[in-house]
DNA sequence: CTCCCGATAT
DNA sequence: ATATCAGGAG
């Protein structure tokens, strides 16, 4: 595990890697970024853009996706995959939002993950993101570079990342930190061809020198 | 744990 | 062909 100072340089190095980390999902306010997370997951960012282009374009409201048939959203949403499921959470999260929230997103987590298709993660990212509350959404890229460097055991679950690591960063960093993680993973500390040569952490990530010994990179 | 699932990289 | 992608629900 590594030391509070190496955590500390660790976060240092992301910052300089990574000046401009942010929300790769484009959104332009907390209920288009509800809908683009719900679609995001197990899916890419870029996918998920191309699709909510249109998307945002053909339903403003949530009133619009409650009144189009099921049929016509699963389509809408075709290219990003788990369709079924997500078209139909998207219909019943709308149908709640104007029944219980007025046709606005709720602020709280609580309140959050009582939506269908939003989980804890989602909420972070939501909490985070929309209204600037502080929370740390726990994604695969956030899991497996923490792991990899050694801020998190191998057999934490999500929830326990995120404990970690609102144990370790200083909550006024929790929102760029998180950003900076994903950018790490989803540019440097790749899950399949790690830039393991030319990164500035391998001396204190055990997982980097175990790939270097072995698979050459 | 399994299922949902298309697009892209390797 | 297989792995992976800003996960969540049963």
């Amino acid at each position: 595990m590594l030391t509070k100072k190496q955590i500390r340089h660790v976060l240092d190095t992301i910052a300089k890697m990574f000046p401009d980390a942010h929300c790769e999902l484009n959104h332009s306010n907390p209920f288009e970024l509800t809908i683009a997370v719900m679609l995001s997951a197990q899916c890419t960012d870029q996918m998920v853009n191309k699709v909510t282009k249109e998307l945002f374009n053909k339903y403003r409201t949530p009133e619009d996706y409650v009144r189009v048939p099921l049929e016509e959203l699963e389509q809408d949403i075709r290219q990003i995959g788990l369709y079924r499921n997500k078209a139909k959470n998207i219909k019943k999260m709308c149908q709640i939002l104007i029944e219980k929230y007025n046709g606005e997103i709720p602020r709280s987590r609580e309140e959050l993950v009582q939506l269908p298709g939003i989980g804890r993660k989602t909420a972070n990212v939501i909490m985070s993101t929309a209204f600037g509350d502080p929370a740390i959404a726990v994604d695969t890229h956030v899991e497996r570079v923490t792991k990899r460097l050694g801020i998190c055991r191998w057999k934490d679950t999500p929830l326990q990342v995120e404990k970690t690591l609102m144990k370790k960063v200083p909550k006024e960093e929790w929102a760029i930190t998180h950003h900076r993680l994903i950018f790490f993973g989803r540019y440097h500390c790749k899950a399949q061809n790690p830039q393991c040569h030319v990164c500035p952490l391998f001396e204190l990530c055990r997982e980097g020198k175990k790939r270097l010994n072995q698979k050459c990179v």
